[in-house]
DNA sequence: TTCTATGTACGAGTCTAGTCGTACTGATGC
DNA sequence: GCATCAGTACGACTAGACTCGTACATAGAA
């Protein structure tokens, strides 16, 4: 498990918690980012980051899934271990964002496709 | 393990054999075709088929993959069944190709991600 | 016809992902 | 102190993926 160090992160403002435990860039790898969004719920998850998140960072309460807490964590892990999302720690809260340029630098195009994607219909 | 001498390349669709079972165009789904290509040994197949095809189809044996014929025949389908190649019968064997045209319609850029993967070193 | 080569069909085993309930932790607020 | 709230950890279950061996179908060539 990659465990990135913040002050090799150039862009990261000091009163910001520490992200949690996420592969760096160069690991990352397309066919794991996009076995992690096989999953609808998933796909949904970051779509809905992209097309709807106004300002940055949001809680997982804030997507209105439907689903047990334990699914809800499970989902959230396989997302930031596959590098899509970005989690860091509000006192209670853990609030993730897509980690649009990360992803941009080593995938371009790939979020332009998530944020199109539209759920099953029925 | 040399190519098959190209098959005759009439334009005419009507002398190429029948396409086998694939989801139609407004059928596919992306995070269908992520998922299919969440498996390594399937994004290689892709990447391939993008990457060294010169001419159109290839049969499976093409590809060098060293797993068994019933192994091969799952990941096929799979790809298939998502929308990502069209396979052809020709005599004994069954070749495939990428539906590039269809693909670049639906998710403009994904296959160029696919294009650029490179295998996990090592 | 018989042999060979390509690939499917089927079944079984194994492994992992997805699901959920429950118990727990850690921060916030009374 | 205590309660509450967001989220994790853990265990269990289930369904599906991945694997493979074997048997079978079929086309082409000897």
């Amino acid at each position: 498990m990659p465990t990135p160090n913040a002050a090799t992160r150039p862009d990261t403002p000091a009163d910001l918690p520490e992200p949690l435990s996420e592969p760096s860039i160069e690991e990352l790898r397309l066919e794991v980012v996009m076995g992690a969004l096989g999953d609808p719920l998933r796909m949904g998850i970051v779509h809905k980051l992209l097309v709807d998140a106004e300002d940055f960072d949001h809680a997982c309460g804030w997507f209105g899934l439907d689903r047990p807490k334990s699914s809800l964590t499970h989902h959230f892990r396989t997302l930031r271990d596959a590098g899509l999302i970005r989690q860091r720690q509000y006192g209670l809260e853990r609030r993730s964002h897509v980690r649009v340029a990360d992803l941009n630098a080593r995938f371009p195009g790939l979020l332009a496709l998530v944020a199109d994607w539209a759920p099953q219909p029925e």
